[in-house]
DNA sequence: CTTGTTATATATCGATCGTTCTATTATAAC
DNA sequence: GTTATAATAGAACGATCGATATATAACAAG
């Protein structure tokens, strides 16, 4: 009934992410943009907004790919909790070690941006909310299958590991060391009795 | 023997800090500063080279008054190493719980920043590796005076809490909620036999 | 083939960007 | 007062910014 995309939302979006990845969102121009889509801007602004409304889907669209649409639910399906748990840090740490996407994570970036507005710091707020949730969750489960040490506090645990996830995305920045990344998340695990090298 | 200037190298720099922080390095424009300055463009392009070069002088600043530069040596002077440690966090808490000043960390804002150029980042690393480098002579010297529990390696102990650093102020961006926070920052100095409580 | 609908490209908008040129101003030295 | 020196302001630079108005192109439905 009219005339079809040249490109679909999410390989645009995609695009538009290793951009906004790289560079940041106010270092990134239009027509950085529109060379890496292949689009006229007029093109971008009919599907989305504006500059900013193209940016939060391309936030969604990294959180639902990225992590908590795809690692998080299906971490959380494993019948070991403490599996999931260990798996997270697992694929964030190969995450951080990878050569062929930007250093760090997106959504943290983005937090740290002083020029972000209301609506993208919700956004953010959201999705790596659920990475804390998700934390909380399998410990809660672990709580309950005697896997935790006695005495530790499901939400407590939870937001010491959150302050790990975020420790381990900053310094993959800082200091893209492997080695060092790796004491980092096994010195979070080991209070907890869990260890990198377990499960599947 | 010249015409003096209106404002000094600190003042200017303190108010440029300002912005920058606020809003961050792309947002910043030159008009922004001129306006917060009260100087024009080319006073400021006369003393430093352009707008990179202003920004380096402001995060050095930042860092000389902000932290490493009075923190760390006055703590690091303290006969006792535990309270310079945890005298450290609790300055960080305070600096992440404050109203008057913007919620994060410059130096960590920028070391996010992907549009920041090597110089930058250069200058980023070396003022946080000032941070890590203070934690781990204080847990050195916490060690030989037998104040750190048996077996504990400074230098890998100093990695944790430097991490915990770097969570406690992108949390204070996140989710600037002091209880929250103070949590964290405990949580990172129990393992060692620390505590917020003790010392001066 | 026509019509309706939507995606797209081209061209351009005013505004603002970082930067620089030129001239002026305020001081100290003489 | 004159001179030397450096800081400053004003004006303007080309470039680029995000955004839009207009027109065209590609499809489905009839």
């Amino acid at each position: 009934m009219s005339r079809p995309r040249v490109l679909n939302d999410d390989e645009l979006l995609d695009r538009a992410r290793d951009i906004f990845w790289r560079q940041g969102y106010a270092a990134t121009s239009l027509r950085d943009l529109t060379e890496a889509t292949s689009l006229s801007a007029a093109a971008l602004y009919n599907r989305f907004h504006d500059k900013a409304g193209l940016f939060r889907e391309v936030l969604r669209r990294y959180a639902d790919t990225g992590l908590s649409g795809t690692f998080l639910p299906r971490l959380a399906a494993l019948p070991n909790p403490a599996d999931a748990v260990v798996g997270l840090f697992a694929e964030l740490l190969a995450l951080s070690c990878s050569t062929d996407t930007p250093s760090g994570c997106l959504l943290i970036n983005t937090a740290l941006d002083g020029a972000a507005d209301t609506a993208t710091l919700d956004l953010v707020r959201e999705r790596l909310g659920e990475v804390e949730a998700f934390l909380r969750a399998q410990l809660e489960r672990a709580k309950k299958a005697g896997l935790l040490p006695p005495g530790t506090e499901p939400a407590l645990a939870a937001e010491g590991l959150f302050g790990a996830v975020l420790a381990l995305r900053v310094l993959a920045r800082l200091d893209p060391d492997p080695v060092r990344l790796r004491r980092l998340v096994k010195a979070a695990l080991t209070p907890l009795g869990l260890s990198l090298e377990q499960g599947a």
